[in-house]
RNA sequence: GGCCCGUUCGUCUAGCGGUUAGGACACCGCCCUCUCAAGGCGGAGAUCACGGGUUCGAAUCCCGUACGGGCUACCA
């Protein structure tokens, strides 16, 4: 039944747990890493799913890998977070009433659980060592069919159990899976309802050698000791599912509702990794990608609010988002479309809004800082359409508008091959000079109307001359429209510009 | 090997038994035009992975196959 199962109609009202009609939803990033895109949409959605029902987003810190664990990776996820607007009501920072909300500061709570798990007989000591595990497991796939642990140690008396811990024998604790337990069935939220035989779940390893908590262990216990109601997680997780079940019964603790993500490819569609360039969120920030447009992305891949819509605001995710309309398929990333959402949000800008956006980039490129903004606050308000009309990343207003901060400009040599060589140019040149030279109001109107009559009245086309012009204004063959640009950049830097191309001009 | 999940234009998706299979990106053409964009108009692109059923009727329901992916650790 778990293929066809058709998941409720009605957005959402079946989202209702059997735990608490509070939802409570969580992001547990493990630092080992910065924020990666496919961690991101799970963010989000947790997010937006929280939002929606007016609950509550919890942000964890799984931090229990020594090795790959830093603080500068969980700082760094932090930041993502704040990048992309995802505020969350209990975590690191803010704090919240089922803290700490790092799990190495959980330890505590795992050591509990164990105990509990001991009182129900839920779990037993096993004594096997890693070697004999490999040998049995090796022999048990040979032979085809489970190749989960043979159980050997959970036949042991419990006064043999006992003896053997006293004399400090090395041991794991397993948890007890139910011999009469049957099929795991549970409905997720996105895949409708999903079952395994309990027989393929494996006894799994609850509490290594050391005392410290596995994986499975240690999820099951934050989510349980957080009142999570609600698991939205990536597709990986899909199979531990019966295994965290089966703990959350072994306890006593009520069952939240799972909902699996599918997977983020690359375009060639393999798992998103290094090779595929760009895969972490700050990686796309630096690319000059705006937070609005990946988040907005990031939505819209793997879920719908109806299959129309592709603007989509954030308030917008946060009222419709609903976890039935999430695509059970993996989803290919694609640059070309955040790149195309990229550029919508910053054609929306106000112009006062794109200067703000703009400014961080000038900065770093040194071209202008905010003292300069606010003294020549017009000046950047009027170029900043003619500038956020044409670009679909933010960086790139550094190539787009260099030319009118600095003093001296070099001309690209490709312009002046095409451009400057041709015939005409020289005299377009001269005759833009001649005519700019004597305009007195140096705005866009007055010198489109000098340069207008330029083309004619030296006999060539007027892309000959505009081009010439713009080439030896601005370097190259592309930029923002002319005769603005030259408003903007002024008389004396416009004169010398033209004057400084000449040798390079044919005439 | 075992268990589980997935498969609609190149890509993201709509679709919940009867549709000319809709939209978006990308692509092509035309218009606009001082470049580049943006914008407008139009176009091409999906035998709904394949094969069987069920049904008057299937992209939609069932079964199987193929392909892709996940899990199968004292990793997370």
């Amino acid at each position: 039944m778990r293929q066809g199962l058709k998941r409720p109609r009605p957005t959402d009202t079946p989202e209702r747990s059997p735990v608490s009609e509070n939802v409570r939803v969580r992001f547990a990033p493990s630092p080992t890493g910065h924020l990666h895109i496919g961690g991101a949409r799970t963010a989000i959605y947790n997010w937006a799913f929280a939002r929606r029902h007016g609950g509550t987003f919890v942000l964890r810190i799984e931090d229990t890998d020594p090795e790959r664990s830093t603080d500068e990776n969980t700082q760094a996820i932090l930041r993502a977070m704040e990048w992309l607007g995802l505020d969350y009501d209990e975590g690191p920072g803010v704090g919240g009433p089922y803290g700490p909300y790092f799990q190495t500061q959980r330890f505590a709570s795992y050591a509990d659980a164990l105990e509990r798990l001991k009182a129900a007989d839920a779990t037993y000591p096993c004594f096997c060592t890693p070697a004999q595990l490999d040998t049995k497991r090796e022999a048990a796939r040979a032979r085809g069919g489970f190749a989960g642990y043979d159980r050997t140690c959970r036949l042991l008396s419990v006064a043999d159990a006992e003896a053997r811990i006293a004399s400090g024998e090395p041991h794991v604790w397993r948890l007890k899976v139910p011999d009469d337990r049957g099929e795991i069935i549970f409905p997720d939220a996105v895949r409708g309802d999903v079952s395994f035989p309990a027989d393929a779940v494996d006894d799994l390893v609850l509490v290594r050698t050391d005392g410290t908590a596995t994986y499975n262990f240690a999820v099951t216990i934050d989510d349980a000791t957080m009142a999570i109601t609600h698991v939205v997680r990536g597709d990986d997780h899909l199979s531990n599912t019966p295994k965290q079940i089966l703990i959350y019964e072994a306890l006593g603790e009520p069952v939240p509702v799972f909902a699996h993500l599918s997977m983020i490819l690359g375009a060639d569609g393999k798992r998103l990794s290094k090779r595929h360039g760009a895969t972490s969120v700050e990686a796309y920030r630096d690319l000059g990608y705006l937070p609005e447009a990946v988040m907005n992305y990031l939505a819209l891949l793997g879920w719908s609010l109806d299959g129309e819509t592709t603007i989509l605001s954030r308030e917008t995710l946060a009222g419709n988002f609903s976890l039935d309309r999430v695509s059970r398929n993996p989803a290919i990333f694609d640059d070309e479309k955040l790149e195309w959402l990229n550029g919508v949000y910053i054609r929306e800008f106000s112009p006062s809004v794109f200067v703000e956006r703009m400014l961080p980039w000038l900065e770093e490129a040194g071209l202008a800082n905010a003292g300069e903004v606010e003294s020549r606050r017009e000046w950047f308000e009027e170029l900043a359409p003619l500038v956020s009309e044409r670009i679909k990343r933010m960086d790139e207003v550094v190539d787009m508008v260099g030319f009118l901060f600095r003093d001296a400009i070099t001309i690209d040599p490709l312009a002046k091959d095409k451009v400057l060589a041709k015939e005409g140019a020289g005299r377009s040149l001269e005759a833009a000079a001649d005519a700019l030279m004597h305009l007195e109001d140096f705005d866009a109107v007055k010198v489109e109307a000098t340069l207008r009559a330029i083309p004619e009245s030296l006999g060539l086309k007027p892309k000959i001359v505009f081009q010439a012009v713009r080439v030896a204004i601005t370097g190259s063959t592309i930029s923002p429209p002319l005769f603005e640009s030259i408003a903007l950049l002024g008389k004396p830097r416009t004169l010398a510009r033209l004057q400084d191309a000449r040798p390079w001009a044919t005439v």
